[in-house]
DNA sequence: CTATTATACCGACCAATGGTCTATTGCTCA
DNA sequence: TGAGCAATAGACCATTGGTCGGTATAATAG
């Protein structure tokens, strides 16, 4: 095989780009590392050199995504017109959306990351993500306690929370797509804007507020993204079975 | 080798048995099935007349697991001397101790539930659970909602943060515990307390009760069982490395 | 413009894994 | 007693994640 040199960093995104799309569609258990190598078009040797394991790559990968979320979100933390509800606000309907759109696209595909099979990447995804997100939440948090806007207590604990209820919606619609029709996917539509009605006003009293003043994104907005996306589907690379 | 015959039965029994020692100790994933009939002292082809894969024998498990549980607590849900509330701090109660128990059993062995590897295990034991406790559940809130004990809505959703509540448990003290010393015991018992009291006043807001109302179980409950269980450690066979 | 070194890359090889298959033993019941 | 079937044994298989010795290429030094 004639030998292929390329930059390193672009050989690392490449094996990644490849790993995600291989990993989101088959999981990341029957995804096999000749897998990815194949599709990367590269070789063992050329992969450990890279990554010291398939569960490294895993690792990288969950990180990556973990960067893009919180690079997503930097501006609201940055903007100082906000206050702490409206910044939690604001980065509670942007972690909604990004996670609807990676929903749609993975539904776009016809296979979807709510899978059993993909428990583990995504929670190393939601680990890494959680972790970027953590002190910002807190910060928020704490701040609206301070200025008496929150009336609640142990911000860490509060921020846990919230995440988990961003994770959660995770089963929320692994239930509903299990079967994968499309009568299910309106199921699950209906399934999640209830479930975030439900956050919203459980974090409203969580916080101390009156019901109401926790808007997760309007409602609609699932159903709108979903569609548009299914009719439109974005294209990632797909390995050959 | 000479052929054993056992009453099918048993034999099941005797697998999963051997099954929850080894994915409990090492994990699913790195159990391989070879240890699971070595320790069983079975062959691959009588493995394979009981369960038609290693991932039936570990949804075989969590269903057991499941099933002990509900058992656990029939006598609450019977209990016709029980209001609402007192029902479902009965369940909580319940479940907190059944899950501390399970924590404390494998700290002892020094290899614990809480350790990445186990996520697929732990995740298919509590979906297991969930299936068999939410209906219970949501029986509770209804029946509070209805005499007005509780200022709710969504008795499937609140059900279903109940139980997300019980699976966090699994990520605090994951994290905690992660490195494995002595001191971090402490700091995982503080940790679990602390969280505790939170999803206790979580609760009580959601399901709009007043401060104090939730108890699951009696502060230091924790700490208690844990250390109790740690000096006086059950026995679960092992099989050699 | 070489010589040297460091890095990116290749692919044969390995032990272990989950799973299949055929053959045999022992229980049950007519 | 013996036919039939459930239970068991274990050789065998393809695939998997991972290792290793080696090679080509780019960067650097002389």
């Amino acid at each position: 095989m004639p030998r292929i040199v390329k930059h390193p960093e672009l050989r690392r995104e490449e094996l990644l780009d490849h790993a995600q799309a291989l990993f989101l569609t088959h999981g990341y258990d029957k995804a096999s590392l000749n897998d990815v190598i194949a599709a990367a078009g590269i070789s063992k040797g050329a992969f450990y050199h890279y990554f010291p394991s398939k569960e490294a790559l895993l690792e990288a990968l969950a990180e990556r995504f973990a960067k893009q979320a919180l690079a997503g979100v930097e501006d609201i933390v940055a903007d100082p017109a906000l206050d702490p509800l409206g910044r939690l606000n604001a980065l509670l309907a942007k972690s909604r959306q990004a996670k609807i759109e990676t929903a749609a696209e993975a539904w776009a595909l016809f296979e979807t990351l709510f899978r059993p099979e993909n428990l583990v990447l995504f929670h190393r995804i939601n680990l890494a993500a959680s972790a970027s997100f953590s002190p910002v939440l807190v910060e928020t948090i704490r701040q609206g306690l301070e200025d008496g806007t929150f009336r609640t207590f142990d911000p860490e604990g509060v921020a846990d929370i919230v995440m988990q209820f961003g994770m959660a919606t995770h089963d929320v619609i692994a239930k509903a797509f299990a079967s994968g029709s499309d009568a299910d996917m309106e199921i699950a539509i209906e399934a999640l804007e209830k479930r975030v009605r439900l956050y919203e006003t459980a974090l409203d009293r969580i916080l101390g507020l009156p019901d109401g003043s926790i808007r997760i994104g309007e409602p609609g907005y699932v159903r709108a993204v979903m569609t548009a996306r299914r009719s439109n589907p974005s294209v990632i690379a797909v390995a050959p079975p």
